[in-house]
DNA sequence: ATGGCGGATGTAAACGTTATCATTCAGGGT
DNA sequence: ACCCTGAATGATAACGTTTACATCCGCCAT
């Protein structure tokens, strides 16, 4: 029961042991090591390597009341894409010396809002949101708290925030563009909940890039495999047309795949599917999968620089990440 | 540049408003609730509110000297696996109201002291190394640390430490047993790094499995699908037989299929192929895969007893989940 | 009336850090 | 000898919590 372990040395043991004062140590590490005589600047060192002393992070947040943890929510760990942007953000944000907690709302509100209370009990530097949803404790934070960020759905009307994602209407544009293109008959979309912002303007582009032909059948999905597989078993229980269908994102798509394997189907030949954010999974698990293709590695950076040197006027500015449609032949 | 926001209320905001001391406040959010007077209560309650107080977590980490983060370092983040495992482990951890810290190591020795430093500064109540690597940083840290946990990858020997994760050896017993069990001709091993006791592990339980029945090549891969792949590349190049693989880890399995398909070969027909792990995709996406099933689900409460009521007794005890042959049939 | 007891609350000292201010000291110009 | 300057360092007061200890008060047994 009892720590097996001696207490971590302060900056009290590594004054005494070099016999300096706190305050000298303390600039040690607090990166004006340079004001420091070079004799002391030694002693120092080895006491603290001595006693294999580092500076205590809780104690620094206190002081400087900031702490360096940043917490970024995920809707939905299973997606291996928003834990690609997630990993990118982690490692972008190392350049500032922060560390990054990972949680998981999993698209539910109540979690979301627990999660919220407890990054705002951690002080924590800021707050990303991949997929927010919209609730009051949200709100509230957003007011007091400025440094939330917005990731892939925009932040809901009133609220003023940056957002980093595509423009998710231009992607589904090209892509209703795409299929008119190919000559593409028995256009069918699969959209993501219509609650989330993303989702409706991907259809709503879709849509607009189809033009006058209009799709034979629209569905609306959770974005998950299960989602996708349900919609698939419909669409496909009575097919008789070869349908070139528009997933709201590869989760969808590898459900609807399922579906057609099941029925026996082949795809392209006997069922056209097109996927959006392109999983890293693809090119090994997924050659079929034409998709919509948005680099993870993007938004670690432009999320790393909001949060690490933060502006008035980012304030309510939107960062626009490019896509490019990706298109996979092959089986 | 300033921020835009007012600083956060402290228990003294809250005291003074409420007309109580801080102690009072202290108590009411300290769990101590009971001990207040109903009309103290009612008063710091409200305070609280009107303010939209939260304890600082900093502060109570401080006093307490014990943080509530646990850090959980992965070798892989592009691993499915280790992510499910890590998703686990904070969803456990949370009923000890614990958050956890993800971070990559990216099975780099360097990022890995680096990350174990960083959460030394966080004073981390625990820190969890699913697929360590033996460091001297790693063994100073194993000597000054009660609370390192090993996953996956058991602790290098010299060090006690608690370890969750399954009997390698037994799984690839029980793969080399069911190969021989069907008849398979023309085995193959594609082991994960040598350096890895898994890896070994699960290598020497394969070769006891097939008794007298030797393998026909042995190749040594990194855990990913890029190194399944160049192997495959290997194994199929001068292909003359209907091989039987089986594949230290699912990613090494799904660059073994890339490889494969490319060559226009049908699984199971031309080549057989055994991952391990059973990556949460593969029912829908490598419903080819026949695998050793380890659910990602079990590691979470394991770890988090481990880190929530720490023993003596756990110093060095073994957690043995367990696992069991996953045959799918079809694709 | 006195003493004791226990419940409710206040006081104040830590926890480990850093920024501000004060101090010391060496050296150079008069 | 004197003062001034600047460089190096020390003393100290926060930052927001919790908790051991002290205090206060009402009540009951003597």
């Amino acid at each position: 029961m009892s720590s097996l372990v001696s207490k971590p040395p302060t900056v009290h043991d590594v004054a005494r042991l070099s016999g300096v004062s706190t305050a000298t140590v303390s600039r040690y590490f607090g990166g004006k090591a340079d004001a420091l005589a070079p004799k002391t600047l030694e002693s120092v060192r080895k006491a603290a390597e001595a006693l294999g002393y580092t500076p205590s992070e809780v104690g620094r947040s206190l002081r400087l009341a900031r702490s360096r943890v940043v917490m970024m929510m995920v809707p939905d760990a299973t997606n291996t894409f928003t834990i690609d942007v997630a990993a990118s953000a982690e490692q972008a944000l190392k350049r500032f010396e922060l560390s990054m907690v990972l949680a998981n709302s999993a698209e539910d509100p109540d979690q979301q809002d627990r999660l919220l209370m407890d990054a705002y009990g951690l002080r924590a530097r800021a707050i990303i949101l991949q997929g927010a949803i919209d609730t009051p404790q949200l709100r509230s934070m957003a007011a007091r708290h400025d440094n939330i960020i917005f990731v892939n759905r925009r932040p809901p009307p009133g609220i003023v925030a940056p957002y980093v994602g595509i423009d998710n209407y231009a992607a589904g544009l090209a892509v209703g563009r795409y299929f008119i293109e190919q000559g593409y008959e028995n256009c069918v979309a699969i959209s993501g909940p219509h609650y989330y912002s993303g989702s409706s303007e991907r259809l709503e582009g879709f849509l607009a890039g189809l033009g006058k032909k209009k799709p034979l059948f629209k569905f609306e999905s959770q974005f998950t495999m299960e989602g996708g597989y349900q919609c698939g078993k419909k669409l496909l229980a009575g097919r008789q047309r070869r349908y070139a269908v528009f997933c709201g994102n590869d989760m969808i798509a590898y459900g609807l795949h399922r579906a057609a394997m099941e029925r026996g189907l082949d795809v392209p030949e006997d069922l056209i599917i097109f996927g959006f954010d392109d999983n890293r999974m693809n090119d090994w698990l997924a050659p079929w999968l034409s998709t919509v293709q948005v680099s993870a590695t993007d938004f670690g950076p432009a999320i790393a620089n909001l949060v690490g040197s933060p502006s008035l006027e980012n304030r309510g500015a939107s960062f626009i990440l490019p896509f490019r449609l990706k298109v996979r032949t092959s089986g």
